[in-house]
RNA sequence: GGCGGCGUAGCUCAGUUGGCCAGAGCAUUCGGUUCAUACCCGAAGUGUCACCGGUUCGAAUCCAGUCGCCGCUACCA
C-alpha cells in the first residue's frame, strides 16, 4: 500500500468581504473528510485558500482607499478574517494558497505561455459592452437597465484584444468525462452542465482568460498589459500548491491527480467543463471526483447580505461551541442538496443528539461507573449473550456501515448510523436497570460491571468514529471514559474489546449544555435583528450623466400618454408584464416591461402611463413590445425600487409629451 | 423560452432495480423508569404517497397529461 495518500481541497474563496456559514459548511465538510482519511491512516494534504484577484476586488479597495494587496490582507490574515476563522473552527488544511502569492504567480504565468505555445490559448477579439468614460468593458448581464452598472450612462458596443482558452476542442472529451465516468457528483449535475454548455446552441464556448481593463492580476509576460482572467488563475491553484510549475513545494508525484474537490453548486461548472479541459490541453491527469454541494438557505430564503439574513458562524460557535456548530453542520443536511438552516433546527439538534442523547448517555455511564466502582471496574465481568448481543453486534458493526456512507460524502447518514448505536445503549440501560443491579453488589457486581464495560465500549467505538466530526469533545469523551492511544485507532473502531478492563472512568463536566430553546430563539432573533439592520445601506440614485445630449436627438425620442387597457403577467417569466395600450391612435400597442417584481397587473389597468414610442419593436419571451414605458429608479436600504411614472387620468391617450 | 429536478404523516425528510397492512426524527397524547444534562425507555396515532389516466397479477416507485414548487440558463426596450 505505497498509494495510501489522499489529496482533498475546498474551493479558494473570493475575499471580497468576510466569509459566511456557507464558506463554513464547505470548509467543515472537508476538514472531516480530511480527519476521516488521517484516521484511516492515510497521508492526507488538505489544501485550502483564498482567490484574490479580479477587477471586484480591485474596486473594492479602492473603495476603501488602500492597495488590493493590503485590502485582500486585511480579509485574510487580519485578525476575525479567513485564518482566524477556521483556527476557531479547528480546520485541519495542510497548505493555504494565496492567489497573490509569488510562487503561484509564477506558475502562472508559465502555464499560460505553455498553453499559448501549444495553441490552445489565442489571441481575439472580446466583444462587449464598454463605458468610455469609466473605460470599462461590461457584459449584457452585467449591464443595469442596458446601462454602465458604475455610473450609470450609456454603453457602446466594442472589443478588446483578449485571449481565448481553446475549450471548444475539448467538448468531446468533457462531455465523455461527464456522461460516462463518475466525475462529476452528485449525478442531477450531469445533464445541466452538458446541456446547458456543451450540447447547446454552439457548442462549448471559448473561454477568455484575459482582460486588459483591469490590472489586478496575473500579469501576461509576453503581452504587456492582460492579465490572466479568474479561472485559469484560480483553477491551478489546486496544483501549483503541490510545486507544479514551481519549486516551492514537491508534492506533485504524491498528491496529484486530487481524490477529490469539493465545490459549491455554483461554481460546479468551472470545475466539471473548464477545469478538466484545461488539464486536458497540458496533458495532465483529471482529478478523481468533483463533488457539487448544496447550498443553505436560511428559513427557506437564499442568505444575501442585501437582505441581512446571514448567518455569522463566529456568532454561532461562540455561543454553542464549534464542535456543536461543526456536528449541526454535516448531520443536519443532505451534502448533495440544498438544506434550510434555522435556528430552531439549530437548537434541536444540539438538544437532541448531542445533549440528550451523546452527552447524556456518556454522563450517566460515567457516573454509575465512579459510583458502583469508585471509576475502576472490576476485572470479573459476566457476559449475558442473550442481554448484550443486540447492542454489542450493533456496536461492533457499526465501522462498516460508517464507512460505506462516508466514502460516499454522505455525512448525514454516517452520523444517523451512529446514533443508532447511541439510541441503542440508552435503550440498553433500560433494559439492564444497572442501579436496580447495584442494590445487591455481592451477587451482581460482575453483572453490573459487564454492562457497565459494554456501555463505555460502545461509547468509545461511537467516539472513534466521532472523531473527525467533533475533535476537541470526541478528545474530552476518550479522557472521561479513560481510553489510551491503542483504544482511539481506527482499527480498534472494529475490534469489540479494546478498551482496557481497567481503564480510569471519571464523570467531567457535561459535553454538551442543553439550550432553552424558547429563551435561545428569542435572544437569535433579536441578534439577527441588529445585524440586519446594521447592514441596510442608505437611499442611493444614479449619478447624474456627465455626457450632454443634442437637443435634435432629444427631440427624435417620441414619448406620449398611453392609457392601460389591460396588463398580464407574462407566463413562465418572473419580471415581465404584458400591456395592452391605448395610445391615441386606435390601434393597440403592446409593450412589456420587466417590472413585475413591483406591480400586480390588475392594479395597473385603467392607469394613464407615459411611454416612448418609436423604438424599434423587439422580441421578449416570444413576445413583441413596442416600446418602453418610463419609470423612476432609485436603490433604497440595498433594494431596488421602481415607480412607473403616472400622470392625470384627465391627459388623453396619444398625448405627446415634450 | 430551453434543459433538469421535486411535490410522501402537523413540521423536516428516508423510501435502491415496482411486491409483506408506506417509514424515521421532531412536535402531540398516554404509560414506565430514576443511573443521568427535567434526561432515558415504551405505546398511540393521524397520510386519497400533488391531480388525472395508462401499463401490470400488483406502483409512492414505470409511461402520458394537468397543477404547483425549485435549480441551471436565457430574457427583462
Amino acid at each position: 500500500m505505497d498509494n495510501k495518500h489522499y489529496y482533498i481541497t475546498t474551493p479558494i474563496y473570493y475575499p471580497s468581504g468576510k466569509l459566511h456559514i456557507g464558506h463554513a459548511y464547505c470548509t467543515v465538510a472537508t476538514d472531516a473528510m480530511a480527519r476521516y482519511k488521517r484516521l484511516q491512516g492515510y497521508e492526507v494534504m488538505f489544501l485550502t485558500g483564498t482567490d484574490e484577484h479580479g477587477q471586484k476586488i480591485e474596486d473594492k479597495a479602492k473603495e476603501a482607499g488602500v492597495t488590493p494587496q493590503a485590502f485582500v490582507d486585511s480579509i485574510v490574515a487580519a485578525p476575525g478574517g479567513v485564518l482566524d476563522l477556521w483556527k476557531l473552527m479547528n480546520i485541519s488544511y495542510d497548505r493555504f494558497i494565496r492567489t497573490t502569492d509569488d510562487y503561484h504567480v509564477a506558475s502562472i504565468q508559465k502555464i499560460f505561455k505553455k498553453m499559448h505555445e501549444n495553441g490552445d490559448i489565442y489571441k481575439g477579439k472580446y466583444t462587449g459592452k464598454y463605458c468610455k468614460p469609466c473605460e470599462s468593458f461590461w457584459t449584457e448581464s452585467q449591464l443595469v437597465d442596458g446601462k454602465c452598472p458604475d455610473c450609470g450612462r450609456e454603453v457602446v458596443d466594442a472589443e478588446e484584444e483578449a485571449y481565448f482558452f481553446r475549450a471548444s476542442k475539448y467538448a468531446g472529451r468533457v462531455r465523455d468525462l461527464l456522461l460516462n465516468t463518475d466525475f462529476l457528483e452528485p449525478e442531477s449535475r450531469v445533464h445541466e452542465m452538458v446541456n446547458n454548455f456543451i450540447d447547446c446552441e454552439g457548442g462549448l464556448q471559448d473561454l477568455c482568460v484575459s482582460r486588459t481593463n483591469f490590472t489586478w492580476g496575473v500579469p501576461v509576460d509576453f503581452d504587456p498589459g492582460h492579465v490572466v482572467y479568474v479561472w485559469l488563475d484560480a483553477l491551478f491553484n489546486y496544483m501549483t500548491a503541490l510545486g507544479y510549475q514551481n519549486d516551492k513545494y514537491n508534492d506533485l508525484d504524491k498528491f496529484w491527480p486530487a481524490d477529490a474537490h469539493f465545490v459549491g453548486k455554483e461554481i460546479v461548472r468551472f470545475h466539471a467543463i473548464y477545469w478538466p479541459a484545461f488539464l486536458m490541453s497540458m496533458d495532465l491527469p483529471l482529478p478523481k471526483k468533483v463533488y457539487g454541494h448544496g447550498w443553505l438557505n436560511f428559513n427557506g430564503d437564499k442568505m444575501s447580505k442585501s437582505k441581512g439574513n446571514v448567518v455569522d458562524p463566529y456568532l454561532l460557535s461562540e455561543r454553542y461551541g464549534v464542535d456543536a456548530l461543526r456536528f449541526f453542520l454535516l448531520r443536519s443536511f443532505p451534502f448533495g442538496s440544498d438544506g434550510n438552516f434555522t435556528n430552531e433546527l439549530l437548537i434541536q439538534t444540539i438538544n437532541v443528539d448531542l445533549a440528550n442523547d451523546l452527552g447524556n448517555l456518556v454522563s450517566r455511564t460515567t457516573a454509575m461507573a465512579e459510583k458502583y466502582f469508585g471509576g475502576k471496574l472490576p476485572a470479573a465481568r459476566q457476559e449475558n449473550p442473550e442481554l448484550d448481543g443486540s447492542l454489542t453486534s450493533l456496536a461492533s458493526g457499526l465501522r462498516g456501515r460508517y464507512e460505506e456512507q462516508m466514502e460516499k460524502f454522505q455525512f448525514q447518514n454516517a452520523l444517523e448510523e451512529i446514533f443508532k448505536v447511541i439510541q441503542r445503549a440508552n435503550k440498553y440501560i433500560d433494559e439492564n436497570a444497572p442501579w436496580a443491579l447495584a442494590k445487591d453488589m455481592d451477587a451482581n457486581g460482575p453483572r453490573l460491571a459487564a454492562v457497565l464495560y459494554n456501555l463505555l465500549e460502545t461509547v468509545r467505538v461511537c467516539t472513534v468514529l466521532l472523531t473527525p466530526f467533533m475533535p476537541e469533545s470526541c478528545e474530552k469523551i476518550f479522557a472521561q471514559i479513560g481510553a489510551g492511544a491503542e483504544a482511539r485507532t481506527w482499527d480498534s473502531a472494529a475490534v469489540w474489546g479494546t478498551l482496557a478492563a481497567d481503564a480510569a472512568v471519571s464523570k467531567g463536566e457535561n459535553l454538551f449544555p442543553r439550550i432553552d430553546m424558547a429563551k435561545e430563539l428569542e435572544e437569535l432573533d433579536r441578534i439577527q435583528e441588529e445585524a440586519k439592520k446594521a447592514a441596510l445601506p442608505a437611499l442611493e440614485i444614479e449619478p447624474l450623466a456627465e455626457e450632454e445630449v443634442d437637443f435634435d436627438t432629444f427631440c427624435r425620442s417620441d414619448f406620449r400618454a398611453v392609457k392601460v387597457k389591460d396588463c398580464q403577467a407574462v407566463k413562465k417569466s418572473d419580471k415581465l408584464l404584458k400591456f395592452t395600450l391605448d395610445d391615441g391612435t386606435g390601434t393597440d400597442r403592446q409593450i412589456l416591461s420587466g417590472i413585475a417584481k413591483w406591480y400586480k397587473p390588475e392594479d395597473l389597468i385603467g392607469k394613464t402611463l407615459v411611454a416612448i414610442v418609436n423604438l424599434p419593436p423587439r422580441k421578449m419571451m416570444g413576445q413583441v413590445s413596442q416600446g418602453m414605458l418610463i419609470s423612476a429608479v432609485h436603490t433604497e436600504q440595498g433594494e431596488e425600487c421602481l415607480h412607473l411614472l403616472m400622470v392625470d387620468g384627465t391627459i388623453p391617450a396619444g398625448a405627446k409629451l415634450c
